[in-house]
This record gives C-alpha cells, structure tokens and sequence, in this order.
DNA sequence: TGCACTAGCCTGTATATACAACCTCACTGA
DNA sequence: TCAGTGAGGTTGTATATACAGGCTAGTGCA
C-alpha cells in the first residue's frame, strides 16, 4: 500500500516497534490482537500472526495462547553475552548483592564522554560511581555516565536498592548494545576499592547502550580478574533434539 | 503424524537440521525445494516455506529466490560474540597474519580434558599449540585439543595457511560453543612467546565446541591485554529503521 | 453464596490457492 | 554463431478458511 514494495508483514512489525520505542506501549502492555489488526489495518490474520509471531522470535513482545500479546519485559531483553545485571547474577547464585554508592552528581562531558555519547562537549551528564558487592566482597566497580534527556531523575534512584541497570531499564527499551571487553592493569585506588591483591588484573567491560535510536548511557565496569569471569553459550536454536541424541 | 502433537513444520526442521548435523547434506549443499517437500512428506507449501524460512532466520541454511535453498557456509555461522577465525579478524583490519608452530603432536587426555571434551581418561587427543601474529606481533597463543574421531587428519593439516578453527570449520557444522573469558596474569612461558612486557595481563578466552551433538575441541586463546581486546555489538532485528529515525 | 459450565476471545497450526519476481536453461530465429 | 525469448522451477508474499486448545468472564443453577 505504500509508495515502494514492502511487505505488509513488515509494515506491520516496524508499526509496533515504533509504538513501542516511543513509549506509547509499555512493557506488560497489550499489543493489538490479530484479529483487531486484521479490522485496524485489513490484512489478513495469517500476515499479522507472521508480524506478531516474527516480533516474538525477535524478543520485542510475548505471546500467551488463549490470552494475547504483551510488550516483553525488557529486562531481560538483551540476551547473548550480554553483561546482566550484576545483582541478578548474584542472586541467580543464591548470594547476596549489595552496593555502596562512592559518589554521584552531575559533571560536564569531556572530549571522550562527548564523543561516546554524542553529545555537546560540556553538556551536562549524570555521573555515578558504585561497588557492587557479593556478599560483601567487591566484585565490581562501575562507572556510568547517563544522558539527562533520557533518564532526569536517574540521581535520586535508591542504587542500594536498584542497579543503574535495572533503573534504566525499566525506563525504556533498551534497543542496541555495543561492548568492549579488555584486560588490564587497575589503579591504585580502583585496585583499593576492589580490594584486589597487588600484580592481580581487571577484566574491564566498556558498554554503551542505545535507546531511541541514540546513545544514552556509558559504562566502565571493573571487575578483579581473580573472582570473576564472562561465561557465553551459544546454540542455534532447535539443536536441543540434537545434542540429547 | 507422529506420536505426540509436534507441529509438522517443527518436525521438518529437525529432519533437515540432522541431514546437515549427520553430515549427509554438506555446506553449500542444495536443500530440497518447497515442492519438493510438498511432494515428498505430503504437507502443504506454506508449512514447508515455514520450516525453510525459520531454518534461514536461525542460520542453518540460505535461500535465493528463483534458484533454490542451500546449506549455510558454517564458517559465518558461530554469530554473536563469537570469536572469529583470528586470521580473519586481522584481514578484516588490513593486515598480515601469520602463524607459528610450537607444537603439534597426540597426548593422552588428562583428567581436566577428559572432563571437558567428554572422554575416557588417558583417550588419544590431538593437541596443537601456535602463535598467531599481526604483522610479526604476537596476538594469540593458541592451545587446543582435538577429539580424533571428529577430525583424523588434524594434525597433518597447514597450520602456517589454514588456522586450527578454520580447519575443523571447514570439516563439519560446528553445532554449539561455549566460551568463558577471564583476565589472569600469564607464565613466564607465555609471556614470552607472547613478547610481552612485565607487569601486562592477558586476556584469556577457553572455548569448548561441539558438532553432532558432543564436544569435539577445546581451545584456551591467551592475547595479551595491552593489544587485544575483544568487542561485540547487539541491535535487536529490524531495529536499523528505529536509528535512521 | 458458591460452584460449575459455557460463550467468546485468543493464539497455534495447517491447508489450498494465488500472484509476483527471480533465475536458469534450452530453444528459436536472424 | 549469437542474441533473444519463453517455459518451468524457485522463493516471497498474501489471503481465506479451518480446527484445536488455552484462558477468562459471566451466566445461571444449586
């Protein structure tokens, strides 16, 4: 129907995935039904269950039969290698997680910050340092920058209670994702905080995160090489039938 | 048809994904058409375009419209995070790479290999050790172990022209992986064969691999921290449109 | 009041059919 | 010999239809 050939199932999946990135649909929401998309748009019920069934596969929304379509929570939306959020990953391990706030305030982009965020050189960012702990050994530092735009009250989140993480993603979808994983050799007083032996190594995890088709947060996090490491699983999906063989 | 209630287009898939995993069907193989499968298993066109179509969104196979369907080149199959051939990682930036041998030779399996590779204690492996260099700087230390069975003629392989992953790649669909990453500070060996300073962390990557359902190689790639780091980026599908907004 | 049941909506699957676009290859005619 | 044409196979999309099975809310009966 529209000026070049898209498909109309298509159409259909960027339509949804527009309502959600702005907002409009929240996660938990109701997505239209396929058959109130047949009568809203006219395609046929086969073309909306390939866009809705497609939207699934691609982690946007959930399906229930017999009860409908939801926005998918988006915290567990970004999934292959992506760093979780270290509080569930503790507790997935039955310990404790907690975090000590070393500071938070507001701070002027410098010329990495800018560049990274895309944003003005000096525009104001929101900036906060923390030490995630497992029971009540430091496992990682983080350092995160967060555009104002995108997250005003991010300051006045009770990090103790909720990680940066969780809090942003609760915000909005977070769309995109870009990761640097290195090994180093920490400062004194990152080696400090962590409370790392001397000559032992961080393995350090840059990560920015997308979200309205911008950036909108940067994150240093620090961890000691000796307590932690990055663990990813990759198998095609459907292979389960094969190596049960 | 069968006994339970597995949806037909299900079972076709798993009916071309073990042709491929059995090896009967090779890359670059032709996969029988829509009709061919209409005719041949008695389900509908639609089904089997489902079965095929999910097959091409989950890497198996690849299709072109007018000419047919064909099993996918596995050497581009491994995606998200994975880590590629290193030799192609270091074309993809312009430069040279080389390979030197340090050792090449059949051991039997210790108690932590026997373990990981899922074999008997004392079995027959194959174990190659080489350093990968960009442009005569030493990037990788590779240290694998191969299961004999699922690639005989390894160890009389080129590995000066084809690197170790690239040549059990090219033998079989490598099914699954799993990889851990951690920083650690390296031997004196190591660091020598790595030419790297005092002081310098390694970023060490432990890859498992399986093919036809079992774990078949097993590698520990040590890079050194100041020049290796290791990147990967996430943008859900169909998001492209959401950024060029 | 409380419980059982059903009508109605929802997803999941399967089929038959249709048309468009694409590619290959063999055949035809200049 | 060679360019053009067309037939037939292939994927890609779209529709109408059908039935199964899950869930919910409301109806009506005890």
């Amino acid at each position: 129907m529209s000026s070049t050939t898209i498909p109309r199932y298509r159409q259909l999946k960027e339509l949804i995935i527009r309502r959600i990135s702005t907002g409009e649909l929240q996660p938990r929401d109701r997505v239209p039904s396929e058959n109130e998309l047949v009568d809203s748009t006219g395609v046929s019920r086969m073309t909306a269950n390939r866009a809705l069934r497609e939207l699934t596969d691609e982690g946007y929304v959930e399906r229930v039969a017999g009860v409908g379509t939801f926005v998918a929570d988006f915290k567990t939306g970004l999934h292959v290698l992506e760093v979780r959020n270290i509080a569930d990953e503790i507790a997935k391990r039955g310990n404790r997680h907690s975090a000590k706030l070393l500071s938070c305030d507001e701070v002027e982009a410098d010329e990495n910050a800018a560049e990274v965020l895309r944003c003005d050189l000096a525009a104001r960012l929101m900036h906060v340092r923390l030490v995630h702990c497992e029971n009540d050994t430091p496992m990682q530092l983080e350092d995160r920058y967060v555009v104002p735009d995108f997250a005003p009250d991010f300051l006045d989140a009770d990090f103790a209670a909720t990680t940066p993480s969780a809090y942003l993603s609760s915000i909005s979808p977070l769309q995109e994702a870009e990761h640097v994983v290195r090994a180093s050799m920490p400062d004194a007083l990152t080696r400090q905080q962590l409370d790392m032996q001397e000559g032992e190594p961080c393995l350090v995890v840059t990560r920015r995160t997308w979200a309205h088709g911008r950036p909108v947060t940067f994150a240093r996090l620090c961890h000691p090489g000796s307590r932690f490491e990055l663990s990813g699983h990759y198998a095609p999906p459907g292979a389960e039938a094969l190596t049960l063989e």
